[in-house]
DNA sequence: CAGAGAAAGTTTGCTTGTCAACTATTGTCA
DNA sequence: TGACAATAGTTGACAAGCAAACTTTCTCTG
């Protein structure tokens, strides 16, 4: 990916500041790995004629819902997106037959997000090919005690993050 | 940052699959620990009333690299972009002073973007908001060697993301 | 050397998500 | 109770990035 020729002449720069900051490299990482991998399942799921990834997150998120059914804000919330772009977002995958949403009756502020059948179809068919892809990218060089290993690192940082805004 | 209290609801679903899929679980983490700190680097960009996150990833990048300049290419393959994001990108930086296109003389398709003078300074400006957001997010949680260990994996997946495309 | 093909960047049209303003409902407390 | 604040969600205007088509330049082969 880098260009591994000129790798340690940009790495070894007489920058301004005391270089190698081991939370930016860390940063860096987490962001490039992160857009890796996004465009790898979203290339996936586009080769199969599929949906994009957004979908497959709202649909997978609500699978695993109590009743297949979240409250607009909490499912923006487990999506970390805006709840004005959940709306628009919900309302395409309402458009396409997936979701309903319903509005609640002792909270008529309340509106939820619920998983139609042929939403659960949907999927179903799309799961494979972004565990398959999931596998190719964490399973090659981390056991699965790493992954999981990974997943608390991460968590600690989200924690971090989240907790103090 | 979930409803804790419906949590085990929502894991002990009778889901479709065989649950908990670790890589799954650890791409989840990934993703929200992305977009929650991402969140949090703009918003104290915001604050401080400076340039947006895409900015500062460009000035960083090149003020590393060899002469403080990189090939387009180079250049939005190190930010995971698009080329024809890239274009306008640098557009705007452009327009803002802080950086300027060169075109090689031996291979006239090359033009490289380069850090002007108003660019560090500005870099300069916003360093120290990125480094105290990333060290709130990181070393609270994490000792230095456990973020290099976080760094190292999340390499290991993205070496694995990008071999095989 | 000519011409097909590859490579680097840019441009165009479109999708998507954010931000801020707005509506509607609920909670609070004086 | 009644007004004011808080909460949930939607809407509209806008910005930012992607995909694909296009231009230009280089490379390689016959």
């Amino acid at each position: 990916m880098y260009p591994m020729s000129e790798q340690s002449a940009v790495a070894e720069r007489s920058g301004t500041s005391a270089d190698v900051d081991p939370h930016r490299e860390a940063w860096i990482s987490l962001t490039q790995t992160h857009a890796a991998v996004t465009g790898r399942l979203q290339e996936a799921l586009t080769a199969a004629e599929l949906p994009p990834l957004p979908w497959f997150e709202v649909l997978a998120t609500l699978d695993r819902a109590p009743e297949q059914r979240l409250k607009m804000g909490e499912l923006a919330e487990a999506l970390v997106i805006t709840r004005g772009g959940l709306t628009k977002l919900v309302d395409r995958l309402i458009k396409a037959g997936l979701l309903e949403r319903n509005f609640c009756e002792t909270d008529r502020r309340v509106s939820y997000a619920t998983l139609l059948p042929a939403g659960v179809e949907l999927l179903e068919e799309m799961r494979p090919i972004v565990r398959a892809e999931l596998a190719a990218a964490f399973s090659a060089k981390l056991t699965v005690a790493q992954a999981d290993e990974l997943r608390e690192m991460l968590d600690s940082v989200r924690s971090s993050a989240c907790g103090m805004s």
